[in-house]
This record gives structure tokens, C-alpha cells and sequence, in this order.
DNA sequence: TAGATTGTTAATCGATTAACAATC
DNA sequence: TAGATTGTTAATCGATTAACAATC
């Protein structure tokens, strides 16, 4: 493979976290070793997609035998940098922010939110999960973090995503529904859940295929 | 010139949301007309894009001018459903769910939580959002609606998703973070927190680079 | 070795983009 | 008509899949 950065496909990298979470639970298992087709199943991907993927980073298996589960797991923590913990600021304390705030999945994987911003004069001093709610105002630059989450009502998402960048942040995951309008040189994750759910109701009725009757209900 | 039942690619609906909301923006800023140009820089895709994609439903366009912003509102609501309410059950009142409850983007288009189920004693009889939360041992089959969105922790994820599939619901939207493994007649959505912040760690040293020591074993 | 499964190549599939003829 | 922009075709790009040689 070549020497130079390669350039990794986006939908790889979208699939490993997904790799990540199958051997984690086949480690809790017990299982030592687990074959290319099995693990895709887990994972609900072609046996031939997930070795494509692995190919990206390098050799991983055991030709003949599959691919020792702790140390494939090891190595796409790596890769992925959860091995390590990540430090996260938080912007947006309403009904969601808090549910993001307390939500187990992220501790579970490493990500700490360790710092909480918001506008409103009724939310700032109160603490959620541990954490102080500091006014936004007060942002500090630098802020010393690189990945930041927003929860802001779509209003304010701009303006905000801006004051992050501006302070050091490198990477963005958007819950607001808006287009953030970043440079490149920031990373940004939007999860429009609105679009979500509008996906599902064309699917509805969608097109399921030509011929194919829909299932009654 | 395609009816509907023609193959959509699913990335050609993954950004209908998108076009759709633009074209909101536009007719409240009282826009007449917009090109697709116009259209697709707000959207922040291709013109060529845009139009190949309104192409898989037909003309909306006219040619010299644009697309009136009223007339291709009404056809792209149409074409999602979005023209319509639609009825939701969900299932999990805890951080995230009451979060989901509350949250005014599904309103806004059109989505109205009308079931709230959970299995904690001490949330069954509280209300959310107007909603009286019940029990999930008492789901009704059929239940009625069409969609659901999953929001309890991933050790429950696939048994409750059964039951909303077998009380009628096709459509799901996932927040658990587990494969729920249904059936093709049911479409799903996975919103998975955790992989995108994971997906953000990835990229923030960028995409690995193989002239760093990554000595193969 | 014989059997199995990887890593990789080559073929297929599908989506994006550019270009332009149609046409308002 | 002249200018503009659509709808569509054809070319490009990239990702998925199948197949198999390498090899444990």
C-alpha cells in the first residue's frame, strides 16, 4: 500500500465505529478469534466490505484462522483514537443538551464533557451530570478543547458554531438543524433528527421497488 | 417524466429534508423564484446535483427562470408526506426521550408524539409534553401508527422493537445504538450519538497516515 | 499437507458531475 | 429573437462486491 496518506473513504471511517462496538461485545464474550464473515454479519455489512475497510489501515488477520478479537479491537481503537479519552464542550443546556449530557453512551466510549455553555440567565450556575452550567458569554479563547457538541435552538447555531471555531474548536457535532457555514478546516457531524423522521414518512408510501407490493397494514 | 414508483436512489431522499428546508427559508423570506443554482448553494450540494435529484419526480422547473418557491414547497411536501401530520409513538421517557418529547423541530414539521410508553413504575401516570406516559407492558396491538422512535437503553433495544413492529408501526427511528435486526417491510433509521462523536475523534488528526509508525505486527 | 480465510485485484454497480440540447 | 436555465444525457468518479491467489 502506499506510503502517503491515503485517502480513507468516508463511508470506511462511518463503518468503524460500528466494528468497533461488535468486538467489544464479542470480547465481552469471551471469543478469541472471529472471522471476517462473521463480524460483517454482526455488523450487518459483506464479509468482502469489511476486509475492504480493514485494507485501508493495514493487515489485521490470520489468513486461514480470522482475526484475534483483542487485537483487532486494540488497533481500530487506535485508529480511531478511542483509545484515549476525549474532553467535550457542551453549548446548549435545554432539553436536549441535558439528555446529551447525561447520556451514558458517551462516557461509555471515552468522551467526557467537561464543560457546559449556555445563554440563559435561569440555566447558568446549575449543574448538569456534575458539570456547571457557565454562560456563553464567557466563553474563554482558547478554550483548550477540540470537539464540541451543539444543542442551541437553530436561531443561534451560527453565531455560536462561530464563537467555538474562533476559540479552538476543531470538530463539531450539530444537533441544530442548521448549516453551519464552517471553514474546512473544521469538522462537522450534523444529526438533523426533523430529517430523520421526514426520511421515514416518504418511506411511508415511498417507492419500495417496481413491482414489489407494499406489506398491508 | 418517473412516477414514484420509479427506484429513488437513497441518497437523492437523504437531502429532500434539506431542499425542503431552504425552500422554507426562502418563501419566508418571500423569494418568488430561485434557481437551482441558488437553491443548491443554500443546500450546499451541486446544481447539477439538485436538479438530477428533483428529476428522479418529474418537472418542477421553468426553463430560462427557475423554480417558483411556493410550487416546489407543495411538490416536495408532497412527495415526503410532509403535507400532512403524522402520528408518533415513543417508546423511553428517560433523559433522551423526554428530550425527544419537547423537541420543537418535529412539530414544526409536522410529527406529533401521541404515545409515550415506558417500563419504570415511577415514570408510568407522569406526563410529557401533554402526554401520558404508560406502560409498555400495555401496548395495544394494533397500536395505529405508523411511526416509532426508540429511545430506552440498547439492553432492551431489540425486544422492544419487536413489539412495535408486531403492533403495526413500520418505520422506526433508532436511538439505541443496537442493530434491532427487523424485517425489510420495516424501515429504520439509526441515530447513533456515540458513532459520530467517534467519527469526529477519527478525524481529528485526520485520516490516518502510514509514513507514521504503524509497524504491521 | 489439506482446509480455511485473509488481503487484494478486478469487475460491477451506482452516484455525482459536466455538458448541452431543449425550451421558456 | 437573445438570454437564461432547465431537464437529461453521457462521462467521470468512487464505492461495493465477487473472485482468487497468497498463506497461515
Amino acid at each position: 500500500m502506499s506510503e502517503r496518506r491515503d485517502k480513507i473513504p468516508e463511508p470506511t471511517i462511518a463503518r468503524l465505529p460500528s466494528y468497533f462496538r461488535c468486538l467489544v461485545e464479542l470480547q465481552e464474550a469471551d471469543q478469541e478469534i472471529v472471522s471476517s464473515e462473521e463480524l460483517a454479519s454482526l455488523a450487518g455489512v459483506k464479509a468482502s466490505q469489511f476486509r475492504k475497510d480493514l485494507s485501508h489501515f493495514g493487515e489485521f488477520g490470520i489468513q486461514g484462522l480470522g482475526y484475534p478479537v483483542a487485537d483487532l479491537l486494540d488497533r481500530i481503537a487506535a485508529i480511531m483514537q478511542l483509545d484515549q479519552d476525549h474532553d467535550v464542550v457542551l453549548v446548549g443546556a435545554g432539553n436536549l443538551g441535558s439528555a446529551l449530557a447525561n447520556f451514558p453512551g458517551f462516557s461509555r466510549w471515552g468522551f467526557r464533557i467537561v464543560r457546559i455553555y449556555d445563554q440563559a440567565p435561569d440555566k447558568i450556575g446549575r449543574r448538569l451530570h456534575g458539570v456547571t452550567i457557565r454562560d456563553v458569554a464567557d466563553l474563554p479563547c482558547p478554550l483548550g478543547l477540540k470537539l464540541g457538541i451543539l444543542a442551541v435552538p437553530p436561531s443561534g447555531a451560527r453565531a455560536v458554531a462561530k464563537l467555538l471555531i474562533d476559540s479552538g474548536v476543531e470538530a463539531l457535532l450539530n444537533f441544530t438543524g442548521s448549516n453551519l457555514g464552517h471553514p474546512d478546516s473544521v469538522v462537522v457531524r450534523n444529526v438533523d433528527m426533523t430529517h430523520e423522521l421526514a426520511i421515514l414518512a416518504y418511506h411511508l408510501t415511498g417507492p419500495l421497488s417496481l413491482d414489489e407490493e407494499r406489506p398491508a397494514r
